[in-house]
RNA sequence: UCCCCGGUAGCUCAAUUGGCAGAGCGGAUGGCUGUUAACCAUUAGGUUGUAGGUUCAAGUCCUACCCGGGGAGCCA
């Protein structure tokens, strides 16, 4: 017979007389004469109880179960007799899938997230990492259902690359070279190559032929950088648009956000739950907020003025040029106004090259979403589309213009406005979950000195 | 990479001024009335992160290193 999932047995209306389910156990108690097994499928946060009589044939090794091990039941699904489930199972045959030895490390107590980071194998088998996985699941899926329905394509940019700088961070290095040998043009692709550190340039192309198009995958950024909001390997969302300004990016990101989280409230219910009721106390306000306000959209020079005249003690002080430090953002979405706001036209000297020079001559076409907690979400702009300005701005960070002749071709051949953002997956799942490390949002993390697993 | 805090039983933690290394949970064994982090009893479990130093005596003080956490930079 084959196994039906929890998830779909406990949405049964009425008793049914035969059912087979196989999962694990999560926790036993005995009696004198039966048991009571709580049984998991990770079809869902909840636990199905199934009751097993001192009759059943193999009895004495049942009462030798252990927590973790995997198990079949077959019997009858019917109305529980005791509080705090609706149904249970009571069992006619038990059939032992594997014993879990009496050292199965997760137990029925509240574990440390720092310790279930060192059992990353496991630690999906706990409610609360079920349901961040569950979660991130479906998000992803609506991802892909946002896009579709607003027609854009999703674009499978590679993941090695032979650029050495795509205007984003450190790289990783590609190689089949031994140890020592630095003659590149003997390396497997005859140049040096890298991990991406972003699909973008990759996918204005796309854009550019496309139309409305997104890239959706993993990547890599060789930073030593060890906090709670940065990974080594981490998967990025970048739709890119052509025929559209700073002002439609700005619409897509806002519209994107709240498309998300109104899929959480609609398909991730219960595991949000636990989320709200162990995590973050004050997720759902939170989400609420993100979901019912319009973000506030401020000039770079605006929200400078607002951080100058704030009285607030900064540990850095504020000045037009400089680059907003994790304490302004902070003070500007916690503090001032209290909701995701989108900070816009920031100086030309912070921001990469290809990021579009305004009329001003001093800003460029560029864009931070920012949310409460988080910090930075989404970074994008409108994309130099001037083959001069582009190439000068290119020579002013010294980069090699002979290593990107195929992305200045497109500025070339039918070249148009075009923008385009990217989204930090693993922050968008921490945003949604209250989770407040990267780590934990991401099944096996890769950070600096750390890639057990 | 920088600053701060920490590392004691499988887990979560305690250990007064430097003076016998402990508890709860988990495990094992037995008991038990339909239990819900079940309950009751008994019991096993330790190179106190590593290496060195000070001292009659170090979990506790000093030095170096390793690992973890928080913050910063960089960004998504």
């Amino acid at each position: 017979m084959s196994r039906i999932k929890i998830v779909n047995l406990l949405k049964s209306e009425s008793p049914i007389d035969n059912v087979t389910i196989k999962g694990w156990i999560r926790t036993k108690r005995d009696s004198k004469t039966f048991s009571f097994l709580e049984i998991n499928d990770g079809s869902c946060l909840r636990n199905i109880q199934v009751v097993v009589d001192e009759t059943i044939s193999n009895y004495e090794e049942i009462k030798k179960l252990t927590t973790g091990s995997a198990i079949s039941v077959t019997g009858r699904l019917i109305a529980s007799q005791g509080k705090g489930q609706s149904w249970e199972i009571t069992a006619e045959t038990v059939e032992m899938i594997h014993l879990a030895p009496e050292s199965f490390p997760l137990q029925k107590k509240r574990h440390s997230d720092e310790f279930l980071r060192s059992i990353a194998h496991l630690r999906p088998r706990t409610n609360k990492y079920g349901a961040v996985f569950r979660i991130r699941s479906e998000m992803a899926y609506a991802v892909h259902q946002f896009f579709r329905e607003r027609e854009f394509r999703y674009i499978h940019t590679p993941i090695l690359t032979g650029s050495d700088c795509e205007g984003a961070g450190e790289m990783f290095r590609v190689t089949t070279l031994g140890p020592g040998q630095t003659d590149y043009e003997n390396d497997f692709f005859g140049k040096e190559a890298n991990l991406t550190v972003s699909g973008q340039l990759e996918v204005e192309m796309f854009a550019l032929s496309l139309g409305d198009v997104y890239t959706f995958g993993p990547t890599f950024r060789a930073e030593n950088s060890n906090t709670s909001r940065h990974a080594s390997e981490f998967w990025m969302i970048e739709p890119e648009m052509a025929f559209c300004d700073l002002s439609g990016n700005m619409d897509l990101g806002e519209e994107m956000i709240k498309f998300l989280v109104q899929f959480l409230f609609d398909n991730c219910a219960e595991d949000l739950n636990l989320f709200a009721r162990f995590v973050d106390k004050s997720l759902m306000a939170s989400l609420q907020n993100v979901l019912e306000n319009k973000f506030e959209r401020l000039l770079y020079k605006d929200a400078i003025a607002i951080l100058e005249k704030c009285g607030e003690n900064f540990e850095f002080p504020v000045s037009y040029g400089m680059d907003m430090q994790s304490e302004h953002e902070r003070f500007l979405a916690e503090k001032h106004f209290k909701k995701p706001l989108i900070v816009y036209n920031f100086p030309k000297t912070i921001k990469p090259f290809y990021m579009r020079v305004n009329d001003d001559n001093e800003t460029v076409a560029s864009m931070d979403i920012l949310v409460p907690r988080i910090g930075e979400i989404i970074g994008g702009s409108q994309r130099e589309e001037r083959l001069d300005i582009l190439t000068a701005r290119m020579q002013k960070t010294q980069m090699e213009k002979e290593d990107y002749w195929w992305y200045l071709e497109s500025r070339v051949f039918g070249s148009v406005p075009h923008s385009g953002f990217g989204l930090g997956f693993e922050r968008l799942i921490m945003m949604v979950t209250g989770i407040t490390n990267i780590r934990d949002v991401i099944a096996f993390p890769r950070t600096p000195k750390n890639i057990d697993f």
